[in-house]
DNA sequence: CTGTTAGCGCCTTCAG
DNA sequence: CTGAAGGCGCTAACAG
């Protein structure tokens, strides 16, 4: 584990072969200068003695600073909300993300985003060594990350890529929310369904997916504020749940004739599908059910999961992420992948009844 | 975003001085050699400036290296199994690592372990640029992960760190499975139960359980030959769970009157609990059913979770993991912490029937 | 086609 | 107490 011990460096390949360091140097960068009979005999010697200009990165980077030239670090910095390991959502990004990376011998440096000064730290990201800042933090985070990362000392500033919530000014890969509204609204209309409640206002991702509702009710000719009811929460309650509750059973109340929901996300239809049976709603029989995201299975009676879903190709988004991170262009971007639907069994045709 | 702009140099400070530029880097460094008035011009002039010689890391560790000196990078490479992401016996590990790692400032490089010849990249790991590789991969993988560790030039060579799975010459830090063994069986032994069955030969860890097994009934001055039946599963039969299912049945041929099974994870739990009721010995009642890691729960009618397992302490282990990267000694080491039985539903006094 | 030179920014020794 | 000088290993310009 000796920490000194010798590295081979240009001038052991050349004392090897009796030649300046420069010859060797353009050798192994395959200048067209070097008569073709030495440039084999360096590479060889090169090769044998195993020399490699990346091992002594230092000296590499110090001398490219001189002439203006940065070459990638080949390292991009990937940020995580700080409880991320409960959810489903983030790990898959997570590992789509990964998947490209590792492949490409791309390394990432992870750290939890929390309330740390981090930049005080001898990070480098603090320092400027990576090629590009990815987050996955939660849009409530996201602006605070960037402060800090715009506080940085001037020359480290990096590109910053964030997932699914894109920022006005850096690059973003997310997904085709509206289009996701549209696709649950058609398959709730073509069931025969023509009232249907949501919870608004929880995200930005379903104000989006409201607009698609609506777009598709539009489509088919119907009055949005005839068929779509859609509940504000009362943010004043807590916990989490009553406050779904609440909606729920406001919803109810402005609208009895309801027969489908549009659930913000899995949790929240997961909790919806309790709740619709205590209140003798029974799904799919007397109600259908839609969740979103596509992340947390409800299961039903033979463990298989039972939850028609909204699914976001969070693998996917890893993926592009990835790729986007290795090749940023010049000014930001947002790449929007496509969603789909995935039908399972809270969905039925209205008023079918028992199964 | 452009890379080159001006990083304050040591000579910028001496310009605006009017000093020389050693005398700036003595000033900074503490040296009680320069004049205390200087001193603190300098100092004052650096931070107005934000001068900070770690934004140069590559002049640094250049100069350094040239009289021996080789501080930390901050920085360890941390590896997983390609599917991680499965798996919470993973994530609570990485979790707990992370956790640690960020709040102290130290960079995380993560990297799947797969079958790349990942060394051939300009990665950090490859140039010895971390303080230490640790691995969160499978036992299996582990051997020839640490041959591609050790096929690096010499210089690289890194401290390694194993989670759970100790290996010969590295650091680790692991659970007391052996402690793990003796609590379930006592718990059984405490409600009566005098014929346990467990299946044997899986993993290293559950070997190690079932010596303290033996130990716990060896105390209470029982024959383990009589009381403890360890069935060999067929390892030819595939998938998974036939396997399992093989090993069950044989096990109840072999010894009929067993009325408690110490299974040895979480998954394979699962499994026989539901095998179980097809063989007419409902768990609990007319069999009581440990499993081991507390990883995966069994959910009950009330979605909680039903299963008494001996639970892995793993976000402490990667807490720990995290301290010992930091703060590695000269030799290996391997630190061992305590795991608890999580006594739920599964588990019930021998013949006390329907609850 | 090849050798020489200079310098990236920092750290340390040597000289004043 | 402070300045000067040299070199870590590499790269690119400049000479031959």
């Amino acid at each position: 584990m000796d920490r000194g011990a010798k590295v081979v460096t240009l001038q052991d390949v050349a004392d090897l072969i009796g030649v300046h360091k420069s010859t060797v140097h353009r050798a192994l960068r395959g200048d067209p200068r070097v008569e073709s009979g030495t440039a084999t005999r360096i590479q060889a010697a090169a090769a044998k003695l195993g020399y490699d200009p990346e091992a002594n990165q230092a000296a590499r980077r110090l001398s490219q600073r001189r002439f203006g030239n940065f070459e990638s670090p080949h390292m991009v910095a990937l940020f995580f909300p700080v409880l991320f390991s409960r959810s489903a959502y983030f790990l898959r990004q997570f590992h789509g993300f990964m998947e490209v990376m590792s492949d490409s011998g791309f390394d990432v440096l992870t750290r939890i985003v929390g309330n740390h000064e981090w930049q005080q730290f001898p990070s480098a990201v603090a320092r400027g060594d990576v090629d590009a800042v990815v987050s996955l933090a939660h849009e409530s985070q996201l602006m605070e990350l960037r402060a800090q990362l715009l506080a940085l000392p001037g020359s480290v500033q990096r590109p910053f890529i964030t997932l699914i919530n894109p920022l006005p000014g850096a690059w973003s890969v997310t997904a085709d929310f509206r289009q996701g509204g549209r696709l649950a609204a058609a398959h709730l209309l073509d069931l025969g369904h023509q009232r249907i409640l949501t919870i608004d206002g929880l995200s930005n991702q379903h104000r989006e997916r409201l607009v698609g509702i609506r777009d598709e009710l539009q489509a088919r000719g119907l009055d949005p504020a005839k068929h779509l009811v859609a509940i504000k929460p009362d943010e004043t309650i807590s916990p989490w749940h009553a406050q779904v509750a609440d909606s729920l059973d406001r919803g109810l109340a402005k609208a009895p004739g309801v027969t489908a929901i549009i659930a913000p996300n899995d949790q929240v239809a997961a909790l919806l599908f309790t709740l619709l049976a205590k209140r003798g709603r029974p799904v799919p029989e007397r109600m259908s059910l839609i969740g979103c995201d596509d992340t947390d299975p409800l299961l039903g009676p033979g463990h298989q999961n039972i939850l028609t879903s909204v699914a976001l190709p969070l693998e996917d988004i890893g993926r592009a992420t990835a790729r986007m991170a290795m090749a940023l262009g010049s000014k930001p971007r947002s790449e929007v992948l496509p969603v789909n639907l995935q039908v399972r069994g809270t969905t039925q045709r209205v008023g079918s009844g028992r199964t």
